[in-house]
DNA sequence: TTGACTACCATGAATTCCCATGATATCCCA
DNA sequence: TGGGATATCATGGGAATTCATGGTAGTCAA
């Protein structure tokens, strides 16, 4: 299945090389798709993933009033990106600028999160986990539909 | 049929692999499916299910709001999730995190539970199932409507 | 020439593949 | 129905491959 997923903590050598996971490659391969790395909007993490998700974004804001400040705070997400060159080994080479902007000191962990991946700084998603973990504990974890898909437009 | 039923008790071996039973087996392979592993939300175990599973949590996400409490809930499932690898002999890797999360130590107990199955400590689940008995007798058990299916869209 | 990036090679560890064994369950035929 | 033959399955060990990672040399632009 064309998916990202499972979490990889790969390290960052001293030139800014990361290897991309394996199983990552195997999705882009798959599609003869490039890989795209972004800053998020909400989380100090980078978000990775293939063209279509960035042409969803694209469009997405297309529908918007394309002058109004929603549009443009989106439109952050489009020129932070950057499409990756992915060297023989399965490398590619983060910006300096991606590894500040994500708190990033040797290691870089890679979380796979279906249609898209995120990059954290390992202790910060470690707590996120842990956070997360405790609430579906406590609140229980949110409504999933087993069994049938929903009908479209059902919640 | 095609659903993960009765239990069964295999062991890890030194390097981390363990047998998959011969019977869930067969429901992947009848299904050409690969199985997925992914640390449970709520209790130390491990679940075991095919890509229909995933896919329903990655629609039901892509249906949220992608930034709420629930989506990022759900996205655990998806990050601690992984692909595994079946060999010629039927065995698959545990990696030391899920043998870890889990309280593994030595044999991995298998529970079918329909479209799913669980991964527990031997111990772990026989206690579990002493107690469910045990509520049953008490306080009777749940109401359980037979015969049917229900229609696409009802609740 | 310097600095930045790319291509190439080397290494070790982890994982996957392959073959062997024994135990259990299933089948088949007398 | 009994009992031997056969197939299935869990389990163990070693060989081969993949993968992450480090380093060096080469290329291009400033």
């Amino acid at each position: 299945m064309d998916l990202f997923l499972s979490t990889y903590e790969n390290r960052i050598d001293s030139k800014g090389r990361v290897s991309v996971p394996a199983s990552y490659r195997a999705v882009l391969e798959r599609n003869r798709s490039p890989l795209y790395i972004f800053k998020s909007l909400t989380h100090a993490c980078l978000e990775g993933c293939g063209p279509e998700r960035i042409s969803q974004i694209v469009d997405a804001i297309d529908q918007m009033d394309s002058l109004s400040e929603e549009a443009e705070i989106l439109q952050t997400m489009l020129f932070s990106a950057q499409e990756m060159k992915i060297d023989s080994d399965g490398r590619m080479l983060l910006p300096a600028e991606f590894i500040e902007f994500a708190g990033l000191d040797g290691t870089a962990l890679f979380s796979g999160i279906g249609r898209s991946f995120q990059i954290w700084r390992p202790d910060q998603h470690q707590k996120r986990e842990a956070d997360f973990r405790e609430r579906a504990t406590k609140q229980g974890v949110p409504r999933l539909t087993l069994g049938r898909r929903p009908e479209p437009g059902e919640r």
